[in-house]
DNA sequence: ATCATTGTGCGACTATTTTCAAACGATAGG
DNA sequence: CCTATCGTTTGAAAATAGTCGCACAATGAT
């Protein structure tokens, strides 16, 4: 039995207002640029420096937008970017928020 | 001289998470949809039901951001989509934005 | 078994956002 | 001039969001 397990929105259930919402934060939007750079990236990659607290504040919320997807491995967690889903829902979203988005790190 | 006048940011001002968090709001998201479908529109009419000073908040917000342009008419002011700005700042985002969301009216 | 590490949940606090009423200034029309 | 209409500003209240310390459960390693 999986010790930790995640619920994700359906396809048809991510909202534009949602995900826009989920973006519009700079901390995640960063999060969100890693993840598509690298793919799957363990949890604590995403922001080294920030309390535990906060970055699970931050991943629940992109999970729960329907963002990404997350799954524990041991006793980290993975994420990785529902790209696919997003592009089946809103074509192009993702790329163009990302083309538009050449900043600093975090 | 101008009776009223509104700031407006330049094109390369324009930031990517200050759009996406003024799509993020329903509300907001519901204007701009009018937006594109009517052109340029009488502010009160973004929003007949609401109180003035809440019409005021989203409209400065959207205009803020640089999601639409303002400008004064009379008495009315005239709101209309930086559509141009936009595509040329973050090309297919708000075409994006819109195909996603057909939702109901508000 | 023990211990260090990881993510989560809770609770509190702060900051931001949304909403709206009231007062004001400007405008158009009589 | 007087009045009605519109947008803005201000201020306040409520709701929402972000941050983080702490305790806890689960995991992996010794």
């Amino acid at each position: 039995m999986p010790p930790r397990t995640y619920e994700h929105p359906a396809i048809d259930e991510i909202a534009i207002p949602r995900v826009l919402f989920a973006l519009s934060e700079p901390l995640r939007l960063n999060m969100v640029r890693m993840l598509a750079e690298r793919g799957e990236v363990d949890s604590i990659d995403l922001g080294p420096d920030l309390p535990r607290s906060t970055l699970t504040h931050h991943t629940s919320l992109l999970r729960e937008s329907g963002v990404v997807f997350v799954r524990a491995e041991g006793r980290k967690c993975m994420i990785r970017l529902r790209d696919e889903d997003l592009e089946a829902r809103f074509p192009g979203l993702l790329g163009t928020v990302l083309a538009g988005y050449e900043d600093d790190d975090a």
